[in-house]
DNA sequence: CACAATATGTCAACCGATTGACACACCGTC
DNA sequence: GACGGTGTGTCAATCGGTTGACATATTGTG
């Protein structure tokens, strides 16, 4: 049995395929009674149009690319959670890129979302800026992220977020605070916001740095055995400030180990994250909002508004405290 | 400025449209200098095949859609970021729905896949089996849930695995061990094996039930607000089978709450529960396999192989201890 | 009764690629 | 010199639906 075309329920209903067409897109003058022949027969042969042909013609898909690192960090899912659903609304459908952080996998991904017409690109990847999307004239929206001069960027404030985590292990009496970093190095080279928090917080307070780096591209022991060795070599630090929270929850795990308990301040604050950790403080970043905005700028953009270009979106941060 | 399209490769490589077909899809003769005139051609201009106009032609899409509650959750998360990772590996791309558990958003979500022509379905979400996938003939694999007779299930052993559990608690001499359950009531009516196996391990060691539906469609406070309740309740528990982890983490902040410290054991163990809960037992599910599994499966059905319909696969799971 | 609004049909172009049929030219070889 | 392989072009149909132009018929209204 082959798929249902409108040409078959324009027979079936005894109507013209034209007539079909104009009930499904509600033009022109149609008579109640061949409406209902006409959705009786969709509805009897279980006919769905063929968006494929339609967006061919209209040159428009409705279709949406999100390119994100996964969805296996609850921070992404909830970010990606939120976008589905927020586009889903307003009648788009999401193709879901997993870049792994690889920019390879990013521009291969990239090529394929242009092949299929979307007509915008939601990308919270972290990888170096690609020329691609300088090229193709589309909607692109940013999550924390710098693409090009021109694509907008929602993000949370981190810089503020730092400096509220780092003054409250500073308020928490701790002597000497860590921060471990698991952003990529080029981020970490152009001016990590969330480092530059907390050094200037240090710094006006008269503490010393304390940095380790955790490539967050390499596999998940070797982590661990970066930040146990970090440890090993710092045994007086009695504050964390990690900027993420499947670190932070990583650090604990190995402080218990080796029988500490530093002070501990994550950040993204998701709701898994809340819901699953009960002793990890952290800087909570409005995910909804951000996966609101983010999509409203978008669909603002594809209407052909121009405003956001270049612009940047910073939400603000909580600190989410929590006790042992 | 328009999309290059291919009759625009075509003038700027100086051929015909057919020839830049030809090259593009690697049939009839080309000489290698027009090959490489095209393939600069198509460099040049940053042309991307039109991939709506060759699916309509070639009535495949090679778009699979991804039905499933959420990605917020983790284990939802690696179970879709791998999926897409190996559909993506083969050529395909992914649609990914979230269902928010909600039958009417799973149907208009299924409709609109069907529209967009998808080549095949993976779906995870836990609502009613819908006639939708009976009635449309395109390759389906559900993941821990029946859809309908034909189509193959890919899950875990959930008896198995309630056994692991709830044996577990009984070599911790828990004496009163109680279940906390997250899944829809029909699944439950259903025969629910993770409720099924709790049941019968208690028996065979004559020990008594205790129950804790926590609808898992209801907000989290108000889940938090039963489990509490319940705890009040029956305060000499000792020991918790969750059936999802993120109900474990948040069985254990109440009961930390309440200074209660019951052995728990959840289910499902993903990478990012066990990175970021060090202290909470638990049944792995083998994500990865299960992923793999069911693309090739679907893959499979799709080449036309038929041997899947009607199959079940119940892979094998980990008790995974940890200690406080 | 004339004219407008309503209701439906026919027909063809179009969206961007694929594909098969067919023509023509060039080359080498038997 | 004929034939087969190679290389390229022209042309039209096709995928499934949309849309505008135009024809025609039936109403209703002033």
């Amino acid at each position: 049995m082959g798929k249902v075309k409108l040409e078959n329920v324009a027979k079936f209903a005894g109507v013209s395929p034209t007539t079909v067409s104009r009930v499904l897109n509600n033009r022109g003058y149609i008579s109640d009674a061949t409406r209902k022949k006409v959705n009786d027969a969709i509805e009897e042969l279980g006919y769905f149009p063929n968006e494929v042909a339609r967006s061919l013609y209209g040159s428009k898909t409705n279709l949406i690319g999100i390119l994100f690192p996964n969805v296996s960090n609850p921070f992404y899912g909830e970010m990606v959670t939120e976008i589905e659903k927020n586009l889903s609304q307003k009648g788009y459908k999401t193709l879901l890129c997993n870049t792994s952080d690889n920019e390879e996998k990013e521009t291969e991904h990239l090529k394929m979302l242009l092949s299929n017409q979307v007509d915008g690109i939601v990308v919270g990847s972290r990888n170096q800026p690609s020329d691609i999307y300088e090229k193709a004239n589309l909607a692109v929206v940013a999550i924390d992220r710098f693409v090009s001069a021109k694509v907008p960027i929602v993000r949370s404030d981190n810089y503020g977020g730092a400096c509220l985590a780092t003054r409250y292990l500073l308020t928490k009496k701790c002597k000497k605070i860590a921060i471990f970093i698991g952003s990529p190095e080029e981020e970490i080279k152009k001016g990590d916001l969330r480092l530059k928090g907390y050094l200037d917080t240090l710094t006006e307070n008269n503490h010393g740095e304390h940095i380790c780096r955790v490539s967050f591209d390499e596999n998940e022991n070797y982590q661990k055995a970066k930040i146990s060795e970090y440890m090993d070599a710092n045994p007086d630090i009695d504050g964390v400030f990690a900027t993420g929270d499947i670190l932070a929850g990583m650090i604990k795990s190995i402080a218990r180990q080796k029988n500490k308990n530093p002070e501990i301040v994550g950040y993204d604050g998701s709701d898994t994250f809340l819901s699953l950790c009960g002793d990890i403080s952290t800087v909570r970043q409005p995910v909804k909002k951000m996966a609101r905005l983010s999509v409203d700028i978008l669909l603002d953009s594809l209407a052909g508004n121009y405003e956001h270009e270049g612009q940047e979106y910073i939400l603000p941060v909580t600190l989410i405290e929590r006790s042992v």
